[in-house]
DNA sequence: CTATGATCATGA
DNA sequence: TCATGATCATAG
């Protein structure tokens, strides 16, 4: 186990360390085996990433790095090296809605200080052949974080109506609220429109992938 | 079940 | 081709 870095400067020291690599020689340095595929290992890039950096989390609702007070993200890149897929945030809290603001959100906390690790994601590059880019650390800028307020701030409003079960994928211009479960048939408490608990799937909150290109495209400014 | 880490797979 | 909805693994 490697110990949590104790500085900014150190977290973007080891950061250096790991552009340029392989995932295979990441693994091979932390005695890991990589899977031959991601279909049965999905968040495998992420956690050998944060093991090699030394986040301390574990599965925790806290930053990665607790200290630090820094959320990591792998940004997987396609073959055009960009981001290929949208990016989790956080399951939507069906607790205490009607008085949670923006300010204390959980995706504004997550959100509030980001590591962003981008990694070769085409599927046609095996994975232990696929490389490590620059990493870099990301606040949201005040039109950035205005912007995601301002989509926040509409679904939740219609999960306070609850209207949970009719938001789809479709809606919020860069956060978007989709399913996020082991499978659709699980099941999590909701509110209704009269505040009355009842059933339905699990939703969470998702980074478009329009949100991360434009972040990966800035990223000198961040 | 909820949290962590995400990508898969199919329809449009 | 690409985004939405569905799904996979693991720890507690």
């Amino acid at each position: 186990m490697i110990t949590p870095p104790t500085s900014q400067k150190e977290l973007l020291a080891r950061c250096e360390l790991l552009t340029g690599k392989t995932l295979g020689q990441i693994a091979a340095q932390l005695t890991l085996t990589v899977p031959i595929d991601l279909q049965r290992h999905k968040g495998w890039v992420g956690s050998l990433l944060e093991k090699a950096l030394g986040a301390d989390a574990g599965n925790l609702a806290e930053p990665d790095f607790v200290a630090l007070g820094i959320e990591m993200k792998t940004l997987p890149l396609n073959a055009n090296g960009l981001p290929k897929e949208s990016t989790y945030v956080c399951t939507v809290a069906m607790h205490q809605t009607g008085e949670v603001s923006w300010q204390d959100s959980w995706v504004r906390r997550k959100l509030a200080h980001v590591l962003w690790v981008p990694v070769e994601a085409d599927n046609a590059i095996p994975l232990a052949e696929r490389y490590i880019g620059q990493a870099w650390l990301w606040q949201p800028t005040p039109y950035q974080e205005s912007c995601l307020q301002r989509d926040w701030e509409e679904l939740m409003d219609r999960i306070i109506l609850g209207e949970q079960d009719e938001i789809t994928g479709l809606e919020g211009e860069y956060l978007q609220l989709r399913p996020k479960a082991a499978h659709s048939r699980i099941v999590a408490k909701g509110i209704s429109d009269t505040g009355t608990m009842h059933k339905i799937n699990p939703k969470g909150f998702y980074l478009r992938t329009q949100f991360t290109r434009q972040l990966l495209q800035n990223r000198e400014s961040n």
